[in-house]
DNA sequence: CATGAATGAGAGTTCATTCAT
DNA sequence: GATGAATGAACTCTCATTCAT
């Protein structure tokens, strides 16, 4: 309690409204029109206020990435409550739409967004993703190991279980989905993963 | 012939030359740094040389647009040589991902960029657009026609295979892919196509 | 005594950590890298602390200036134990030299600085400049008198004197000495200083 | 004659505007406070107009340094001319005070200022201030050869007396003289340097 | 046909300074 | 007594665009 918590308590709240008032700026102008006076303007505070909670418009890329891949993983981390490797491959896929449906701004500029990643693409702040990836590639072997996939090299089968999902929600958010309207997208969506589920072999094996 | 044929064939000259150079910058340098100045610079013109020829900027950029899909329906037109439909479906796929490979430029105009496209959503710039995804389509309900594929919509599942390869290119092409060694993300992404094709159902036809 | 006095005390140690700092930013990152915010940061206190000190910039350079002065001055008493009129002479420009090459950001303040020192030009702050070059015209009216140096106005000789070793430092404190390595510097203004000493018409008294 | 002709002088003109603007703020309002904005506002032109002849400010600064050892360097080829080499050295103070007198701007550019001059050190733009001090050695090394100064070090000697010249000047650009009255400076460094010149040795040699 | 010249708008960033607490 | 928070003004520099020639 007291006067230091209150302060500690604003200064977050400061950053938390920078960083979303940034992202709704790269979701609606690109990332070339998000510029800190723009940002600045929307929140209504001077250009120079935002450099007393973020050193430089850098860091608040940083914080972005930093903060969507951690969103991410609390998704993946419940879905260790599903024990049956293939149904929680599909609850991952489906966890996956959901975030970047979920999260348009926050998943662009994860695993889409150019330009401001160059940077990002230093070491400590890819070792999330990996881990993230590392994650489904787990999944898929156990599936192979359950005999629900064929034995492909697992790396490839969870590169194109990857490609497959972020394949669809990236055309859903850089709007190249015009032959679908959107009010049929979601379903659209849960209807195609269905198809590609169709890959599973387990029927197979004892038929 | 004469003079004005002469006066024409200058003029698109100097368009295509145009076009080429702000490509070839948007490769090198990427999005953001490619300006009118930049452009006028490599092809040894002023600045306000270019506006003889272009509007303004996006009118480069829709120009570009259109050249893509003109590209992309070229490769498509070849695969009609191509009879069983199985077998077109999965060239059109190493189709798609070749010319996503070779022209990564126009690609990411076409499928990924935001922003400068935002009047591309306009009507006639999307026409070509559905174009190539009925091409698709078409294909895929010859397959299920075939009992190559389940009986799926087959919007749906042409939505889900070109999300799959549209996935992949992305990836690679936005620079996602840092788990996979440069060298190796060609025979990966095949490897993911093959592991994909086996969605194919000819087998339990004859079984 | 007591809680008033403590205060004052306080006080002023305070504005001599401050002139302290700033002085050894003046010297470390040049002038125009020194402010407030630097300062402040230095020794760990805000920005606005600064004000509760000094009324502004500008009151800070006022001090460091007067204070320079007071060196200089304290300098110049010790050289009255010195009693022949010539020899004085030579240990005021050596200690004058000396001076200035001790305390570079003094001197430039002083004697060189422009801009920040616009109202240093006001009445008092001039006073102890002239008192300095005052000492230094009596000191040249006795050398004459005592038939050291030629019977010129004392003010213009003293002139003369004082731009020679001015010219000396202030070439070496604003980097324009590059002909001289900086090893040598030290020794080619003593022997400069020897050289212009030859002025001395001593042998003419004893003729 | 002819349009091309026309362009580059008013090309010419253009940028000599901007380097005498640049330069009479320098002296008004310091260093720190010429920047590209000032300038244009003064010759009543955009900031971005200033970048259209010139790369960048440094660029400004290059010139004017440049400028600058120009002037100097002709007003040393004119002291060939003066055949006896003490009354040449006579005439080459005189020429320095008079160019620095004339040429405020520069000569604080040249010879004082700091910071813009750190890019300056460079090799080639101080090519031009050494070939400016090998002329005074030389001349001084004539005059030791002729009796006319005792013989010491070349270089000292021309360091003792380019201080000298020096000191004065920069006494008076950075307005460190108010002991003398505005209208008697010039009268007081004459004479200040006739009694420097009293270390001429001729007579003494004679007598 | 081509361009040199010009500019308003805007980018990221830093500064001296103020004021309520 | 000290400061956290804030800001207006200024900085250098780049851009897309216009227009007289």
């Amino acid at each position: 309690m007291g006067i230091r918590e209150r302060r500690e308590t604003e200064k977050k709240e400061m950053r938390r409204r920078i960083l979303e008032t940034a992202m709704k700026l790269f979701l609606e102008k690109g990332f070339h029109n998000v510029s800190i006076r723009r940002i600045a303007e929307k929140i209504e505070y001077s250009p120079a206020t935002i450099y007393l909670y973020y050193k430089d418009k850098n860091e608040i890329l940083y914080d972005l990435h930093a903060q969507g891949f951690e969103k991410l993983h609390n998704m993946q981390k419940k879905l260790l409550a599903v024990k049956d490797p293939f149904e929680r491959l599909y609850e991952h896929a489906r966890g996956y739409i959901s975030f970047a449906m979920k999260n348009p701004e926050y998943y662009d500029l994860m695993f889409i967004m150019r330009g401001p990643a160059e940077k990002i693409k230093e070491k400590e702040h890819w070792e999330k993703g990996l881990r993230a990836f590392e994650f489904l590639r787990e999944n898929v072997r156990e599936c192979i190991d359950a005999g629900y996939l064929p034995a492909v090299n697992p790396d490839v089968a969870a590169f194109a279980l990857w490609s497959f999902t972020h394949g669809m929600v990236s055309l859903v958010i850089r709007e190249r989905c015009i032959m679908i309207p959107d009010e049929q997208i979601k379903n659209v969506i849960q209807r195609a993963l269905d198809f590609m589920m169709m890959l599973k072999e387990g029927p197979k094996k004892t038929g």
